[in-house]
DNA sequence: AACATAGTTGACTGTTTGGTCAAGTATGTT
DNA sequence: AACATACTTGACCAAACAGTCAACTATGTT
């Protein structure tokens, strides 16, 4: 038949989240993307398409390898509630020790940078975060709290752009430890 | 002695302001900022300096401003302290229905977009959120929540990442509804 | 009225941008 | 072994980018 693909499509496709993840949509330039890819611009055009196409694989990367293991985690039942909630912002007070923490979340970055200027961008980031909500829902709704969803997914948001800010970590506890005290009976 | 300024400062330096505010730093480019200032390259540059100089221009107008005018209200001490709380998430609602609405906070955008990799902006973006921290810590130590104060914060910026992300009224009203709930004694 | 001075203008530069494409290359099938 | 086919490569392009500058212009002072 022909020649087979050389590269590995998950390898590219991580390669992709990353350089977007850091630099966002306009902040990333083809020199960027072939340096974190491995690949001349005319594979990826051939593979993906232009540089939209390719930052929505970058977004659909990160719906399924990150959303999703935070989905994962919400939903795991053997888990208390409130112990989930509080892992859940457990990782943007751990951003604030990294690197890769400071790169914030892609999907907030996508939001502000990108959404309000591309209907097809914007759908896929709803899409990504309505799976937080429906996720933090479920939780939630086993203590009767369902009404603080929107609330609890706003302050995860807040609490992304603290660390983007530079916050540290006594900031993001404070955060971490109103949210939960919200969520307690008192 | 010499010729004198055609430009109007305030008005150069709002237009500066919103042109950032709407399109970020990179998305903004000099085409763009002479139209909405309606100066040539020439006169930006002797009388701000180069394009990260005109976007601290803007955080500065912004913070002088807009910041200003939601800080003021934070410590109208005629009004009661969860009025004012509310006052400022009623804000982040009303950003679903104006087109400028849709620009964000122009805090956030930069805190997102440009502090991570310019220290100068992280600068001014804390003291800029540094101002609002300290009006809410006002407001809710006269109600005995002095605690709860970064959570608010968090989720007024989550609130804004959401209407840049286009979700509609009922969403934002949700999320007040939650902070609200959280400050009212049970 | 002449002058020094600061403001304004728009053409210009070198660089970088996203995107294209013809030529070359490796592969599975026949 | 020959072939059709898809992948890979890097040179190439027009456009847009931030930034510079010499020429021009308006002003207050003398």
């Amino acid at each position: 038949m022909a020649r087979t693909r050389e590269f590995n499509d998950d390898k590219v496709k991580d390669a992709l989240r990353d350089v977007f993840w850091q630099g966002g949509f306009d902040g990333t330039s083809y020199t960027d993307i072939m340096k974190a890819t491995g690949l001349q611009k005319g594979s990826l055009y051939a593979a993906f398409g232009d540089k939209r196409a390719l930052y929505q694989v970058a977004l659909t990367r990160y719906n399924d390898a990150d959303v999703s293991a935070g989905v994962t985690m919400l939903r795991n039942d053997s888990l208390g509630a409130l112990e989930r909630i509080g892992l859940l912002l457990d990782s943007t007070v751990n951003g604030t020790k990294s690197k890769q923490g400071r790169w914030g979340c892609l999907l907030c970055n996508a939001a502000t940078e990108v959404a309000p200027t591309d209907k097809e961008v914007e759908t896929t980031v709803k899409a990504s975060m309505d799976r937080l909500f429906k996720a933090i829902d479920h939780v939630l709704s086993q203590i009767g709290k369902e009404d603080m969803t929107a609330f609890v997914l706003s302050s995860y948001f807040g609490a992304r752009t603290f660390v983007k800010a530079g916050y540290d970590t006594t900031t993001l506890l404070s955060v971490k430890a109103g949210v939960m005290r919200a969520l307690e009976d008192i």
